[in-house]
Formats: C-alpha cells, structure tokens, sequence
RNA sequence: GCUUUGGUAGCUCAGUGGAUAGAGCAUCUCCCUCCUAAGGAGAGGGUCGUGGGUUCGAUUCCCGCCCAGAGCACCA
C-alpha cells in the first residue's frame, strides 16, 4: 500500500521519543469523521501500548512531531486522537498524482499463487435460478479479485450431469415430450428440460396421491419413501440403472438432453461473462475416489465396519462412512477423488469452491479427511460459504415454482435499464448504443447488488426494490463515471488537456477527500482478496463515487474560473474514473460511455 | 438434543475494544438560467435481542437465556 511520508516521520519521531518502545511499530492513519475538522486521524489508543507510553502522552508527542512537519497544515488533538489537516500538495502527490502507482501498488508483493476456483456447479435437469446467479457472481468476482492482486486463477465449473433428478427430466420427456426440441418449439435447451422435470414432479406428486388414497395405511409415509411404490419411480430407477449399464437408448436421450441444457447454461454464461478454463463432468468423475479408500484402509486412516462400510473418524465432526456397505461410493468419496484429480490437472496451491453454506459440514469433513491422507496441499483448501437467497414472500422453493429464473431476472434488469437509457437519451442514441448501454447498466446493477451482501449472509431480494437504480447501486457508481467521460467529451471539444497540473489548486475538502479515498484503494483490494470477500470493494466504490459526486457538485471543472484550476480538477476526474473502472472490473461489471 | 450462523433505524444491510453507532430505501424539506437530477444538501427515525461478567472504556470479548436460519444419511 502507498504511505504517506509523514507515517515515516511519525514513527521515528515517537521512537525516539519513547525509548522503551517495541521496534515494531505501524501506524496506520484512519479518515477523520466527518463532525471532526481534519482529513485524516491517527488513533494512538492503537499504538500506544508499543510504545509503553500512556496514549494521552502518546497523542501529546505524535501531535507535537506532526505540527512541524511540510506535509501538515494543521493539527488537532481530541482525547488520543490526533487528527490532522494535509497540505493539497501532500495530499494529491502518492494518491492522484500518481495514478499507475497506486494501482499497481493493489497488487501483493510477495505470497502470490496459483488458485484453483470451483463455482456455478449446476445441475442439467433445470435451467439456473437467482441462488446460481448468487453463486456465479461470488464466484467470478472473487476470481477476478485474486487475479487483480496478483495471483494466477483457474476457473473451473462442476456440472452434475447424471443422477437420479436427471433421470427425472428424461423420463418426463419420453412421457410428455412428443418429440418436441429446442429448435422446434423455440424454447432455451434448459428450460425446455427443466419444464419436463416440472412435469415429471407433477406427474410423480400425483401419483402418490392417488397411491394413498388407494392404500390409507401409507398414508403417514412421506413421498421420498412411496417412490419405489409407484410405476414411475420404479420407471426412474431402472432408467439410472440402464444409464449406468450404458444401455444406448438411455444414453443416446441423457447425450441429447444434456446438450440442450449446456447450450443454455452456455448463454447464461456469456451474458454473465463467465469463462470457464475447464468443465468437469460428473458423469467422469462419480467414479473417482474409490481407490483412494483401499489404500487408506490399508494406512489406517479407515477404519471396516462389520457390515463391511468403510468409515472414518472425524473426532469433534463425527464418524463418517466413505464406502458403503455395499462397496458403492457416496458423495464425500467422488469429492475426494475429484479433489485430488484436480490437484494433479493444475498443480494448484490453493483450492476455492464456491457452495451454499449447508454444505460447510461437508467440507470441513472433506478437508479433514484430505489431511489425514496425508495430502499436505490440504492445507490449503478454502470453502467460500454462502447464505441462501430468500424472496419477500419466503424461501425460494424449486418444486413448487417459486423461483427466481436467472434469464427472466437478466432480462428484466436489462429491459428496465433500457427504458431508463431510452428516456436520457432522448433520441441522441442509436438503438444497438441503447441496447449496449442497457445490457451493461441492467446486469450491472444485477451483480453489484449481489456483491454488495457480505457472502455468508443469508440475503432478501426484493425484484421491486432490487430494479430501482437508485442510491447504493452499481448505476450510481457508472454513473459517476458517465459523468467523467462528458466531462472527457466536452474538454476535448474545447481544447483542454492536462498538461501541468498544480495540485496546490485542489485545496478544498472536497477534493483532498477524492484524494484520500483513492489512496485507501490498495489496501481495500488487498484486504478484500485476503478475506474472499467482495463486499469490502462494492462498499469502497460506493463511497468513492460519493465523495466525487459531492465534489462535482462544489468543484467546478470545466467551468472553472481559471484554466490551471481547470486542468487539475480534469486530472482529478479522470483519476477517480481510472480506479472506479479498475474498481467495477474487478467485480466483473463493465462502465457505459454513456448514461 | 448437539454443532453452527445470525438478531443493529419502519424495511434491506454495513460496522467497530475507543470520539456523538452508519448507508441505502421509505417518509418529510430544499437544489436543474450551472460540466448528465440514475445527482446533491438537510430533517425525523436506535434501550445495537436479553441478563450478567471482564475492561479506564463493550454494540464489539466471555458466560447464561430468548428468537430465527442452516447442518447433524451407507442423499447429492
């Protein structure tokens, strides 16, 4: 991160005047709050304990050193606070005075890896759904983040492409599908799939009603224990088991089906700017992780049961079976498998994975499990838990409609942008800008919105609040720099460019704030990346294009008395829109020209 | 029952062992002869779930209790 070069001087200064101090001392400055005169303060209650000094006496010394320094214009000590007044020239020079330094000071000095990030993960028996959309922001976001800050990233996608549910989709399609394709209906591949699992639902749901009413002593059942019961479940059951055969017919449908879900998911993913480097396959990798277990076994780090199941003991997380009685895998075994196998495709050093917060369990067995193999990379596996998504009218439920479609949300997002676009453009852009500008404004605001949640928690979307472009949204942040690029427009128009700028002539509160808020923009991305949380960044632009709102509201820029004062509010702007920019594109969201 | 996450303004959410606890929305005022009003300024609105404890200082840390979500399969 950049420091001010009277931290420095701060530091000697109380070392020197406090001889017992620890050599470690930082101090770091902190923003002034606003009903306090200053631009920034430095707390000494923080410090004052390395100093082995009371931090009244403390703040007495470090007020002393500072109200001699070049670089302060004024000092005020309240309590252990001691907040001060920068010069515009201290304050401008490492922060907007140079801009390519202070972005390339995001990125971390040392401790850069290479990561492995595993998000989206879908199923293929239905199209994806506002917790996919959840899912795949965090994912692409903290992806880009790591990236900004240095690290290699390799994106990678898991789709669970067989299994009983799609079974499911497959057998509502021979029941009720007539033949029909995505072509032939017009229907997106994955929700034509997803509209037969519907049906199947249906199908099934009534089934076991009518089963019940036939049959009142199974009444009390609940319907997972009455599907061996009806004609279609058992029709289900032996369709996994002819897929698992590899018995042609079935597969042939499953291959076909498949492709018409992955070509929708190919569609949601562009429109979201997802890049996978690799999509792993289920159906390649149920398999995996069964020999590791007869090797453990032999090590001792599984244990036989006497029924034959292989499990393990996970001490305070409980026993766990990884083999069933029956020699068959469960989930925790393909994970193992699928862990160690990407392990040795990428050579990671460290593994994310991007996954609801009920499975936090799950992976804390997995990675103990990992460990007591021995893999000494298990150290290093990371599961970035996120809370659900719920509606005002509750919690999202699949099987009884009540979801959120990923496409109709983006569609809806973009079309209201549109309109918006429509309306402030009036008639001065062409229809593919409006389009342009609405897809980036609309899936914008989508993403940010979701980003500015803190990932674990469990969040409300309210589709009526979540439309407006109003207040703390990603518009609000492009918009700002749709300001700055007119702003770019006009000053080319009447011939100004930067050439000296005199950074003295920012003096006002207004501008040393842009100044000390871009400053902090280092820290912010490397404090978000340390943590995985993209929240910190969405809250950080938030208040940097606040406080150049404010100053475009006092701060004159081209309509600046002077042409010197001009040129360095100019330089201002396009300094704030150079780390709003960086800023958005490390949450994935692009900036219209345009507003 | 056990594990775990949360309970902060009417609503949705930030926040921190330190200065008078913040933002957006919603409500109410103002501000487009001025670089884009998707903007700015201001007002009202809080016993930070609750009872103890540690501390110079606790909304923050510890313990109890109440309420809510999630997890506790040879399902994925």
């Amino acid at each position: 991160m950049i420091k001010f070069k009277f931290i420095d001087d701060l530091c000697n200064g109380l070392k020197a005047a406090f001889p017992n101090a620890d050599s470690e001392l930082s101090i770091v400055p902190e923003r002034c709050p606003e009903n306090m005169e200053g631009d920034l303060t430095i707390n000494c209650f923080r410090f004052a304990r390395n100093l082995k000094g009371a931090p009244d006496k403390v703040a007495d010394a470090a007020a002393e050193i500072l109200a001699k320094h070049p670089d302060i214009e004024k000092v005020e000590k309240v309590k252990a606070f001691v907040n001060i007044t920068m010069t515009a020239v201290a304050a401008h020079r490492q922060t907007v005075g140079d801009i390519s330094a202070l972005l390339q000071a995001g990125v971390l000095e040392q401790g850069r890896q290479r990561i492995l990030i595993e998000y989206s993960a879908p199923n293929t028996n239905k199209p994806q759904h506002l917790g996919h959309v959840r899912n795949n922001t965090l994912g692409m976001a903290l992806a880009a983040l790591l990236k900004r800050v240095g690290h290699e990233v390799i994106e990678i996608n898991l789709v669970n492409d067989r299994g009983i549910h799609i079974c499911k989709s497959m057998l509502g399609y021979q029941r009720f599908g007539n033949g029909v394709t995505p072509e032939s209906s017009g229907i997106k591949g994955d929700h034509l799939v997803g509209d037969f699992y519907v049906k199947y639902s249906r199908a099934l749901k009534d089934d076991i009603e009518a089963l019940k009413k036939e049959r009142p002593e199974l009444a009390g059942k609940d319907d997972d224990e009455l599907f061996l019961e009806t004609e279609l479940g058992r029709m289900t059951q032996k369709m996994l088991q002819d897929w698992e055969a590899g018995e042609p017919e079935v597969r042939a449908l499953w291959q076909k089906m498949n492709n018409w879900v992955f070509a929708g998911f190919a569609e949601t993913y562009r429109r979201m700017g997802i890049n996978f480097a690799h999509t792993y396959l289920e159906s390649q990798t149920y398999m995996l992780g069964k020999d590791l277990i007869a090797d453990g076994l032999e090590k001792g780090v599984f244990q036989k049961r006497a029924d034959g199941a292989i499990f393990i003991d996970l001490g305070k997380l409980g026993q766990k079976v990884v083999l069933r009685s029956d020699g068959t895998s469960v989930y925790i075994t393909q994970d193992i498998g699928t862990t160690l196998k990407k392990y040795e495709d990428y050579r990671p050093e460290s593994q994310i994975w991007v996954v609801g917060d009920e499975q936090i369990l799950h992976f804390q067995m997995l990675f103990a499990i990992l460990k007591k193999m021995g893999y000494t990379w298990a150290d290093n596996l990371y599961h970035l838990s996120y809370g659900m998504v719920n509606l005002p009218t509750g919690k999202m439920k699949s099987r009884e409609g009540k979801v959120v479609d990923a496409d109709d949300l983006f569609a809806e997002m973009v079309d209201l942008a549109k309109v918006a676009a429509e309306e402030r453009a009036g008639g001065e852009a062409t229809s593919e800008e409006l389009a342009a500008r609405a897809e980036i404004i609309g899936m914008g605001a989508l993403k940010f919105m979701l980003l500015k949640f803190n990932p674990k928690t469990t969040m409300m979307f309210d589709p009526q609040a979540s439309v407006k472009f109003e207040g703390d949204t990603g518009p609000y942040v492009q918009y700002a720099c749709a300001r700055i690029n007119s702003i770019e427009r006009k000053a080319a128009e009447r011939g100004l460019a930067v050439e000296a700028v005199n950074w003295e002539l920012a003096s006002a509160p207004e501008e040393k704030a842009v100044s000390l808020l871009l400053w902090q923009y280092p820290q912010v991305l490397q404090t978000a990346a340390e943590k995985k949380d993209c929240s910190l960044l969405v809250d950080y632009l938030l208040d940097v294009a606040k406080a150049f709102n404010r100053f475009y509201r006092e701060c004159p820029v081209l309509n600046a008395e002077d042409d010197a004062v001009k040129q360095v509010r100019f330089a201002l702007c396009l300094a704030v829109r150079t780390v709003l920019k960086d800023g958005l594109a490390t949450l994935t969201i692009g900036v219209p020209e345009a507003m």
